[in-house]
DNA sequence: TTATTTGGTTTATTTTGTAAACTGGTTTAT
DNA sequence: ATAAACCAGTTTACAAAATAAACCAAATAA
């Protein structure tokens, strides 16, 4: 029986997101925008339900006068995401 | 920016049947079922949209007197396979 | 013969994703 | 100054998707 994919990270938008951050130590919601092209609203839900499992930190300052965004994987997060992968793997590679 | 995943293929349960198909030539509705654990209702619809998107053909017969129902993957549906699967590696390969 | 099981489908509900509309502020133009 | 346009997001309302519950027809068991 082929294991659960977490449904947290088995999201486009999410997944992106995480994938962006696994590899970048922070990034901005807007450059997180910019890669992704997604709509501000859908992402920022999407970054708000990362935050609430743990899986980001997210931390709200200025650059200059302007509010930002920057956001963060946690530990938990990195975890999660390997975990997602390790699992992605048997559906994604020849058994 | 990254490319967009296929959304036919990005759901648990229909790229659970896929998988299952590609290795094996051919499967029944339920092995399928037992193979990923889904309820028959949802296994009905989600096989019923691969099958409208001409990823796989679905066959309908008995085994004795029992109704039994026959799926195998496309060459469409190979195809959609192979490239979700790349496209899925941007997002979970370190770059 | 009347339950129970098998192999599904249909329909209704819940959950999720997404965009439109909004907020609060900034910069630019008049 | 004041208005108009813009930036960085949030909230909310709607659409799409996933899922389970209810159902059906036939087969088998009690």
């Amino acid at each position: 029986m082929l294991k659960p994919l977490n449904p947290l990270l088995h999201s486009e938008l999410r997944l992106a997101i995480v994938s962006i951050l696994i590899g970048v130590e922070e990034a901005d919601f807007v450059y997180i925008r910019k890669e992704t092209g997604a709509t501000a609203g859908n992402l920022s839900v999407q970054i708000d339900k990362l935050q609430k499992a743990g899986y980001i930190d997210v931390e709200k300052g200025f650059r200059g006068k302007m509010p930002r965004t920057t956001c963060r994987l946690t530990e938990v997060g990195r975890k999660a995401f390997s975990d997602y992968v390790e699992t992605l793997r048997e559906y994604i590679e020849p058994r």
